[in-house]
DNA sequence: TTGTCGGCGCCTTGCCGACAA
DNA sequence: TTGTCGGCAAGGCGCCGACAA
């Protein structure tokens, strides 16, 4: 890759980056965060190599460049940073730490800029695109409304400085206005889909510029991020499913048309890891780096102005507290505010960077969304009302740790809801004090800890899901967990329709990051959100295993010929029957069996499980034996 | 780039890279030459940080694994040397040193294959692929012939053992062999264009397997490639040009749907120099290594098995002497030949590899053709006896110096006939012996030094451009000539017709290599094939510039405006009048008059010209500033 | 106001035999 | 024997207004 580094236009970068990013200023001073730096390399990082890091530095901001990826056209930026030395925060000088906002550099004004989410509609292959009307009349140039139709060509610069030209049209009735001519092209060049947005920007010189913001892609999204969105139920099973397939096909379409590496849309590995170890120990050192930063990656700021964390670091956060964050909804611009209780505080790795403020602060932007508005649109029927309940289900990654917390504080407390999955029983009958209610939530039995917090949602159920195994967690949770919690948290809403599928995917992250123990197996039903635990080694034989399953879901035996599907260490998917029941029973480590009745569907989850079976192979590499499937 | 490393059948590796090419066996002896492997890395490879290396090492094969591009499906294979020692050659024992041929291991079955160069009808979109009948009855499955009309679905599998499906249907009358449902679909996945070849191998279980040869792409081959191609004249200009039109809108469209990394279909830069040095410094050092090499790059071999090296190092080749090179006819495995006289010898590089046998043995496979003859179908009127003065054709760089040599001839002897362009008069000069006759050949004023040499062909004239520049050689330059034979050997031939386009790619490479002073700057009409030099320095504006130039060919001064442009040393292309003629003066180094009576070759050159201009920027990093024009 | 749909025309894709090299 | 062409049918692409949320 090289490195053309030419910056592009800040106004634009910013309409890309979201409204709710900001950019140091240069000259101004910042607190660089390392376990900040890391999570934004979504993959692990090993400090290990280097001494012991500040968990925080306190640099002055020496330079910026607004940039954008060539092939995806994700904005993101560098930034230089020199450290300020090792004085203690308390006096140091927070002053003139400015913050270049979503205005753009120093300029007040911000630019008439309008952003929308595709609709299946406008990414479709055969379609234009409908253009708000309110984009139409301030960002567009003006259109000649005495012809009949009017009509016009818009011409627009994207973050390379290419032009793109479209036919924009005011027609139909009643009038709207359409880009038709040039739209399509663009959709199948910059490779869209319908959940990406568009933004459209008038610069102060009068040009037209077009920016692109990628949904986050992917339905392994909860699996490959630790801050990812989990797309979760919403609309219907069946709509989600639809959607994904329409994403899957894309997909294949983009990767057969171009290199495989151009076909990581999805980010990741972006920032490698190498480069936030040499950050950190330049930064550890005193002397100057560079890191890159990408906006869109949903992972939490990691320079942060000084004077907000200052500011924070003053609160002392505890469970039970209140708290209310701001977030924007992008394509309008208004922000919205989400109210919610702290649950639970935590400090994030204990061992690693003991006392660590990192996403203590959740208040100095460490609260932002790490996910974008968006991504809320995969709920068509989304009302404001049910934004908290959303956020709720944000996944956080026990890895990545919670993000609400103080030090000395019972996490079993205060929790809105406790779902618990698959064999975390065994957990329940460890801790003494949790009474056991169990009941039917859109069908599927639920076990609960506590009643439901009405603070967060007023409409709606909201659960915490303790994905959380006894004794056979493996090495890394071990470490994770040793601060005596007790509890892993993890959090899953279902606002009005329960989805199987988007269960079933947080599921399998679960089961990933958990590892089962050789000879025990789980068992997931294709229609169920909840998955057993079945001990293989007890078993003879494909028909023990086929009786067994039967009565464990209360289904035919004979229903389950060609309808049951496994994964094995290696990450291959098989069928039953495929190799000898010995092997079956030595490999599998994940089954799943398919409703009889709809073909469609089965047709449909089985290429979901190949896909995440990809992911699965990725995901051993650090946790080593695992089963996804979805 | 994951090192999948996956050894594909070693069968379909060797239809696939060619008849010609033959790999060493584990454990036999070849010697290596660090030489060549800086020519097949295709960029220059400064060794001189390296302490001095032998010009050629003996070494045991320890490995080769049989690979192929997993974007391009362009077939490499890697080799493990381990170093024999320093002993003197004459000592050594040459005897264990097998081959694996085209019939690849250690079979001496040769496969079934067949090779067919893709025709425009095969390459079209709306098209299918014609299957010559000996393909389609002796490696495609037996068809059922009863049925009306015949056909089957065909299945056949790629490098990578991907499955691909054919229907293949035996209809039209006559009746016909064809590839049609499935086909298309290849041809677009793999980015195939006419001049790209097809193979088809029955493999030993029974499968069919298809491979794919590229064409060497792009016009500026010539430039890129040491030993590449100059297509050259062949069936008149319009013919050509409308090829290489063609080839870059597709070259468009392929860059449209697919990543700029992978849009790189013609090589270059797949072995980089870094390995070269470091391949270089572990064999010289006496330590295994590991060389990639790729069969179709068109640079010879560097690891020669030990034997033919020997046999071939008695020989003593001098100037005079006929020679007869065996070549294979890709696409029906038969084997031709050329024949010739040696026209000079000369060491490649006498200041770092002094003695070096490098491309003394172009016998031991120096000799071989590093193009394949497939090239050869650009023109379409060729036939067998044609391919002699074809050959000659070959471009021999200057730098990487003449295939043929002793060390102690006079190399003005035995020249074929010497065509003098541009300011060689002044060699001519000094050289006093020579005898000078001016005449016309296709309208071009020629000086020859010698007659024709009959031997080289029957039917056509063959001639040799000398490229020498008197005292206005670069260092470089210099350097190479330094051994005193005082001739730059260069081969030009026109058998038929003479295509303007052609010789002006040539000469543009001439001129790259030899470099001008500032001040001196290289004069070309888009219609000629002679160019001119011009000392700047004498003219003091736009409009002497331009009178000077009317003068010099012959036309009117007021056809000169908008018609001169010329290249600057940093390699842009500016019109004269862009710039304040000082500035151009300084900098311009090639200028083309373009013709004024037919816009259409004017639209067309121009084109060519800035295809040329990017190669030129890549060039200049060799040899500094340079100027290269078509 | 704008998202989705069916209608429909145009243009590309791709299969065919005719024809000629 | 096989390369190229025009004919032609199918189907995808893309523009349209209708309709409804």
């Amino acid at each position: 890759m090289k490195e053309a580094e030419k910056s592009l236009d800040p106004q634009l970068w910013h309409a890309c980056a979201g409204g709710m990013v900001q950019m140091p200023q240069v000259n101004s001073k910042v607190f660089y965060f390392p376990q900040g730096h890391a999570e934004h390399a979504q993959v692990h990082v090993d400090f290990s190599s280097l001494p012991r890091i500040p968990a925080l530095i306190l640099c002055r901001v020496g330079a910026v460049k607004f940039l954008a990826d060539p092939e995806t056209d994700e904005v993101f930026s560098k930034i230089r940073l020199i450290p300020l030395g090792n004085r203690n925060i308390g006096e140091l000088d927070f002053e003139d730490d400015g913050v270049v906002g979503a205005n753009g550099s120093e300029n007040p004004e911000k630019p008439a800029s309008f952003a929308k989410t595709l609709t299946q509609s406008d990414a479709n292959n055969g379609g234009g695109f409908s253009v708000p009307r309110y984009c139409a009349e301030t960002i567009f140039p003006r259109l000649d409304y005495t012809a009949d139709p009017p009509v016009q060509t818009v011409i627009a610069k994207d973050v390379h400085g290419e032009v793109w030209k479209f036919r924009h049209i005011y027609r139909g009735t009643p009038r709207r206005h359409l880009l038709t001519t040039g739209w399509s092209t663009f959709v199948n060049q910059k490779k869209l889909v319908a959940g990406d947005s568009i933004v459209f920007l008038r610069a102060e010189n009068g040009d037209l510029c077009v920016g692109i913001r990628r949904a986050k892609r992917g339905i392994g999204g909860a699996l490959e991020s630790p801050s990812g969105w989990n797309p979760g139920p919403g609309n219907s099973v069946s709509s989600y499913g639809g959607f994904s397939m329409f994403l899957r096909e894309q997909e294949n379409k983009v990767m057969r048309n171009s290199s495989p590496a151009g076909g990581n849309l999805s980010g990741k590995g972006k920032v490698r890891p190498e480069s936030v170890i040499e950050a950190a120990a330049l930064a550890a050192s005193g002397q100057p780096f560079e890191v890159a930063y990408y906006p869109r990656a949903s992972t939490p700021e990691f320079c942060v102005k000084a004077s907000a964390v200052k500011a924070t670091m003053r609160t002392q956060w505890c469970s039970g507290m209140r708290f209310k964050m701001a977030f924007e909804t992008e394509d309008s611009s208004r922000i919205s505010w989400f109210m919610g209780t702290i649950a639970s505080v935590q400090v994030a790795d204990p061992l690693r960077w003991p006392n660590s403020p990192w996403r203590l602060l959740q208040g100095a932007r460490h609260a932002q969304f790490g996910i974008s508005l968006s991504d809320l649109h995969f709920n068509n029927k989304l009302q404001p009302g049910l934004f908290p309940s959303n956020f709720q289900r944000y996944n956080m990654n026990p890895r990545t740790s919670n993000s609400i917390m103080t030090s000395n504080t019972n996490s079993n407390e205060n929790l809105s809801c406790l779902l618990t999955i698959g064999n975390s029983s065994q957990n329940l009958e460890k801790s003494d004090n949790v009474k056991r209610h169990q009941f039917l939530l859109f069908g599927q039995p639920i076990i609960t800890e506590q009643q439901i917090s009405r603070s967060c949602s007023s409409d709606t159920v909201s659960q915490v899901l303790t994905g959380k195994s006894s004794s056979d967690e493996n090495q890394d949770k071990v470490k994770f967990l040793s601060d005596g919690s007790g509890s892993t948290l993890d959090q899953q809403v279902s606002p009005e329709k329960s989805s199987s599928t988007g269960f079933s995917w947080h599921q399998g992250f679960q089961t990933t990051e958990l590892g089962l123990d050789t000879g025990h197996c789980k068992v997931f039903m294709e229609s169920e959100d909840v998955g057993r635990t079945l001990d293989l080694s007890v078993l003879g034989s494909y028909e023990e295993l086929h009786r067994r399953l039967a009565n464990m879901f209360g289904i035919e035996r004979s229903d389950m010929l060609n309808h049951v599907v496994y994964r094995d260490a290696t990450g291959a998917v098989k069928q039953t029957g495929d190799e000898p029941f010995s092997d079956f029973m030595k490999t599998a480590k994940r089954l799943t069996i398919f409703n009889v009745s709809s073909s469609n569907n089965i047709g449909r989850t089985w290429i979901t499980g190949m896909r995440n079976a990809e992911n699965g192979l990725d995901a051993s590499n650090k946790t080593g034996p695992l089963s996804i499937f979805a």
